[in-house]
DNA sequence: AACAATCTCGCAAGCGCTTGCGACATTGGA
DNA sequence: TCCAATGTCGCAAGCGCTTGCGAGATTGTT
């Protein structure tokens, strides 16, 4: 038991509701008493109890942060991003992973949060209008990250346009099979909900566009694991005609498929080019090249988002528009690079 | 505002206490009413104010995670499987991020989670007696990771082990030249302590069992990071007489150090081979023969810890050896491999 | 000099739950 | 049949803070 208002009221010789104001700034207290208040405050070492306060005016300066999966690179990085953002406003971070279907079925069914927080930044899951109401119902304010929904915020990534920029890099180099390989849920996983097909659409576009038709034999989709990607590329060297470039729908995926390239005695880029998505900590030290969609800068958009909800704002929603991150991964296919280039025309 | 004690209570026709009593198993109430009072409580959807609770118990039922760096693979590891106790246990995890100088020293200064937790798992940061002391004259149970204390809970890693381990296995590959890579606090850097130099400790051991002279030359200190990985094996290879092998004491390191290798022409493992340290989830994909210290083991054990400790039990530490998972970095030297085993006398 | 407008601050009633204590009902034993 | 044990439940006093309202004190106006 730490000292109390009560006991800061009788150092400074004022009533408790005096402290109470003093020390949050109220207005309607003198700039003396309030530096007599918090004069005896600091000298007993006093703080608030947040239970205390929180029941008196019902909010609790909390916000949940829910993720999938922990201690994957993506969501660990969006949280420290908006944990930091979070946490210089003032709000306490409260994690919450949603790893299984069950659990993520039973979060949202029930008032989980009620009371906890006062507001959640959903990543990634992609709850129903359904879901997101009850967290609503349930007195939160939400903001979505990998998803949207009419009236609430959210910070929305251009992944087509990734796609697209990304595949055209390969057009450009003079690529002309390329594959894709996309992400799909697992069973069991706790997404729930088809993950972004933006990416692969991009990767259509960007293909149309230079006249290639699209080979559903190019565009594997995969659990998102470093194994599942190796698998997925072994199996797309077994085809008759076999691509010379990937655009892989995460970084993880594409460290998959470079291991399996490696193995294979491909030379990267030499024989092979590869392209990811997400920048990943570790895309550097592999010299992967790959789309760099602001991992850090979803985290935070979504938090100043709801923290300005919070504070009497309305729903905003972020716009990320991804960038190409050129490395070691990626050049003209072998076929191009002996003869001299074509004059066009 | 959703239903309070008060609407279950009128709706089960029996007193608010009862309804607390009732709800939280607490003994004497009869069966009958136990289950009045539970549909009653179902019906409406009612759940109890944390805060409320809180208030009038004291305690919050949450505990706190403090790591330096979230973004980074182990800490988002030790948080996920710390969390997957905790809240199978009914705590709420709070997540602290102290990713500055300036915010670890208020952090431990002022009784920042006075009243918000019960308990707190400090993972790195390696705090003092005294900074251990102060969070618990505010009320919380701690359990440390990566450092211990007297009397408080800890999980200890034996890197020492790992250390010797790590560099035997390079010995009797047959390598004479080990060097090693360890961590060094950077400047601006929240750790705060000398991160473990058990495993330098250790290669030093394996390196005077088999009686080779610890070299200064071959146990550079740089921050753990890729980039600084690679520069460090860099310096490493200008030496009169470079290494055959190194072991670095984190596989960020290690990786850093293999993108050095692999653009210097170098073959991995045919000229140069690489032990790293922490099994990381990329680790595999890249084929990098590490230690594998229970980085999910240690955040399970701190919080299992913690838990006994907050329901009464005492402090407890948990203890970890690491093992060896070989994969592809690791080989014999080229010098020993053209030629037939040398019979044993 | 008198009165209205402002400033400052204290009173007291909550916020929604927990819990010690006592009241009443029920049961068993003598 | 009477009394002591036992079993169930309600009363009411907090837990520590916030905040509407009103009482004085202070300042400015005419």
């Amino acid at each position: 038991m730490l000292p109390s208002v009560q006991a800061v009221a009788e150092r400074a010789g004022v009533s408790v509701s005096t402290v109470s104001r003093a020390l949050r700034g109220v207005a309607g207290i003198s700039e003396l008493t309030r530096k007599r208040v918090r004069d005896a405050a600091d000298e007993i070492g006093y703080v608030a109890s947040p239970s205390a306060s929180r029941l008196a005016t019902g909010r609790t300066s909390t916000v949940a942060v829910v993720v999938p999966l922990l201690s994957k690179w993506f969501f660990a990085e969006v949280i420290a991003a908006a944990g930091r953002i979070l946490s210089g406003e003032g709000y306490d971070v409260l994690l919450t992973e949603l790893s299984t279907p069950e659990l993520r079925r039973t979060f949202f069914a029930s008032p989980r949060l009620h009371g906890r927080s006062d507001g959640v930044i959903v990543v990634a899951l992609q709850p129903t209008q359904a879901e997101i109401e009850v967290l609503e119902a349930h007195g939160q304010a939400v903001a979505l990250i990998g998803s949207e929904h009419a009236g609430t915020s959210s910070v929305r990534v251009d992944d087509r346009a990734g796609g697209r920029a990304a595949t055209r890099h390969l057009l450009n180099l003079g690529h002309g099979r390329i594959a894709f390989l996309g992400i799909q849920d697992a069973p069991g996983s706790p997404l729930g909900g088809v993950p972004p097909a933006e990416r692969l659409l991009g990767y259509r576009e960007a293909l149309a566009e230079a006249g290639i038709p699209a080979d559903p034999l190019y565009e594997p989709r995969v659990e998102n694991t470093v194994d599942a990607g190796a698998a997925a590329m072994a199996e797309l060297l077994t085809a008759k005609e076999p691509p010379t470039a990937l655009f892989a729908a995460s970084d993880e995926l594409a460290f998959g498929a470079l291991s399996t390239l490696r193995s294979a005695g491909l030379g990267i880029p030499a024989d092979f080019s590869v392209v990811g998505y997400d920048n990943h900590e570790l895309a550097g030290a592999i010299a992967l090249t790959t789309m760099d969609h602001g991992v850090a800068a979803q985290g935070r958009l979504a938090a100043e988002a709801l923290v300005a909800a919070l504070t009497g704002g309305n729903a905003a929603t972020g716009r990320i528009t991804p960038r190409l991150v050129v490395r070691g991964t990626t050049a003209p296919p072998r076929s191009l690079r002996a003869q001299p280039p074509v004059p066009h025309d």
